[in-house]
DNA sequence: CTGTCTGCAAATGGTTTGCACCATA
DNA sequence: TATGGTGCAAACCATTTGCAGACAG
């Protein structure tokens, strides 16, 4: 459901949250499209990412930018964390709540006004470990 | 100081590693080629590129590439988390010793092996905080 | 000497943007 | 029917890379 503080729902930006939602892969922007072609052939990835853009600013969807790379999104808003893995950069959630940080009681934070915090793990994917008998 | 497992301790290299640990600002590539190109008028940003990766690499300095845009280098390698101004990008040190992540006890990482993980915290630095008067 | 490193410039690749047409509200 | 959205392609920009000559060990 797109809420009703979009200006237009369009075909396009319907479908991208609908197929965003519907995996759990936390796909590209090039990824989603690809899944996307196959119901809307004429889209295209300007779309993609204008509308994921627009998604994520207004807290619909999520965009998980940390590291270098290209960015992945996320149709699940709820507060979770990441984990990925660092032999072929797939990202999982990790089980379970959130690993809470409150800052561990820390009062001093040179003058800034501290709004939240992005945590992500990495390491090594079953399948990876698997493949690298390590 | 270069360990001598590093292949040449060229004057390049030996430049890019004294500059950087001057600074304390978490310079980008580009910012700190600017800096370099004061002592050293011809090295070029390929040359920056490729050394700082390579510093990277074996541990002698720290690449900050979480949040997209350009990545951040810091010549300080002890473990310290970082704040991020969201206006005007700064990144400063976290004060004090970093907050532990230990996981808070967790069992199920999915079947992957964790072998770390990256903090950062977002808000406004005091600047920005008096520039918008918030 | 010799194999690594450098400067240069061109290539790369993810993301953004200008524009003319389209379609939603 | 007014405007925000779309498709397309070109532009952008941080980073990487190929190459010929330079230089550290």
């Amino acid at each position: 459901m797109i809420s009703s503080n979009l200006h237009r729902n369009t075909r396009q930006r319907k479908l991208i949250l609908e197929e965003l939602r519907k995996v759990k892969t936390h796909p590209t922007a090039a990824g989603l499209y690809a899944i996307l072609r196959r119901r809307m052939p004429k889209i295209s990835l300007g779309t993609v990412y204008r509308n994921l853009e627009l998604l994520n600013q207004r807290g619909i969807i999520q965009k998980l930018d940390f590291s270098s790379g290209e960015a992945r999104y996320d149709g699940n808003v709820e507060d979770h964390d990441h984990l990925r893995c660092v032999y072929c950069m797939k990202i999982d959630d990790v089980p379970g709540p959130p690993i809470a940080i409150k800052g561990g009681g820390k009062e001093d934070w040179s003058g800034y006004k501290v709004l939240g915090h992005r945590l992500e793990f990495f390491g090594v994917c079953p399948r990876c470990r698997r493949r690298r008998a390590d």
